[in-house]
DNA sequence: GTCTATAAGGCGATAGAC
DNA sequence: GTCTATCGCCTTATAGAC
């Protein structure tokens, strides 16, 4: 674990503010406490707070980005939704949700710099899903009633609010119900245990 | 359209800038700006901030629950569908979101006492969609992979995040992918149009 | 790079006149 | 009920010393 650079401090803690409570719900002020600076050490990395957010978004999207492109096409669409799944599950956490998700509702807040890398991080999205929901269906999964760039959008969408209501009602479960829909999605057999969690002599087709 | 009171006014408004901005996005100033009073005027009728989200979030909630009883328990699972999607869609808007979504992604700067109006809120739709779900499924509906609750909160969730979404990318039809989803879900063939767009004819089993 | 000091204005909230 | 006036604090942001 190597030493932060302030810098690197200072768009951490974003993160976690941006998630907690919002990009409107804290101060340069809040930030420099949890850091141990004075506000105008901000304003040296972050002149006004919009190049802040602007910033915090950028890193947040590469950072998932990098996560995701660790995914090998390789494998499975059902092995391939379950390490999406998990990199989500290692974020699920009672006070915070996903940064971009947060911000997507503050768009009326937030310049068009913003906008831009939000729409890239929803499209990075659901792109691979679109991606493993195809593959699945040419390789036989179950038919499903809408197209898969549009069942993509949905599981995505739910993903997001899971987060949300999950925080709401204080329960995870609350977000598993969109994991169990994009799992059957990509062709896991209803009340089965996946090829990660199992043995492949479970896997049957 | 008769006059409305101050403090209807007050709330309308309040509404409206949630929905824009958040709770942490608007002050009372925009608020007095938009009614035409003064700031300590709406300190008579909401001593402080929070009693304006209270009662904000309860009259939302109420609102939204006096059009949902309207929808028939004696029509269709589609037919019913169809209804609350209008609803939903009489509400889309290239600048506003559901009030109570964005409440929900505020919950950390929010009092428990909204929390549990947001619950309610979220429930209530649950609740109406499972028993769509539900329904149509016993009435021979293709299966879905997973159960009706979980579904219920999947499209519930969709059909939020489709709301952001529309309103990030400036393109309605986003919200439509979740709109699909839930007509699916109850039974609507694919490809076909729908029962309340089109005369009885066309309505075959 | 980080600090002290400060500006200029916004914020929620209250007191008291009318 | 609505106003004027004001409080005390927080906000983003800047100037300039070290």
């Amino acid at each position: 674990m190597k030493a932060q650079s302030v810098r690197e401090q200072l768009l951490d803690h974003t993160f976690a503010l941006i998630r907690r409570r919002g990009f409107n719900g804290f101060s340069y002020r809040d930030l420099a406490d949890l850091v141990g600076v004075k506000t105008s050490s901000i304003h040296y990395y972050f002149p006004c707070k919009e190049d802040l957010a602007l910033e915090a978004t950028r890193q947040y999207t590469a950072r998932i980005a990098e996560e995701l492109s660790h995914i090998d096409p390789a494998l499975s669409p059902l092995e391939r939704a379950e390490l999406y799944l998990n990199g989500w599950r290692r974020k699920l956490d009672p006070d915070q949700i996903c940064m971009c998700g947060m911000l997507a509702t503050e768009t009326e807040c937030l310049p068009e710099a913003v906008h831009a890398v939000l729409k890239d991080f929803f499209l990075l999205h659901e792109r691979l899903l679109t991606g493993m929901i195809e593959q699945a269906r040419a390789e036989g999964a179950p038919a499903q009633p809408i197209p898969a760039a549009e069942l993509a959008m949905v599981i995505f969408g739910a993903l997001q609010s899971g987060l949300i209501s999950a925080r709401l009602f204080r329960s995870p479960e609350r977000w598993e119900a969109a994991a169990q829909m994009l799992l059957a999605a990509v062709g896991k057999p209803a009340g089965a245990t996946s090829a990660a969690e199992q043995p492949a002599e479970a896997a049957a087709g």
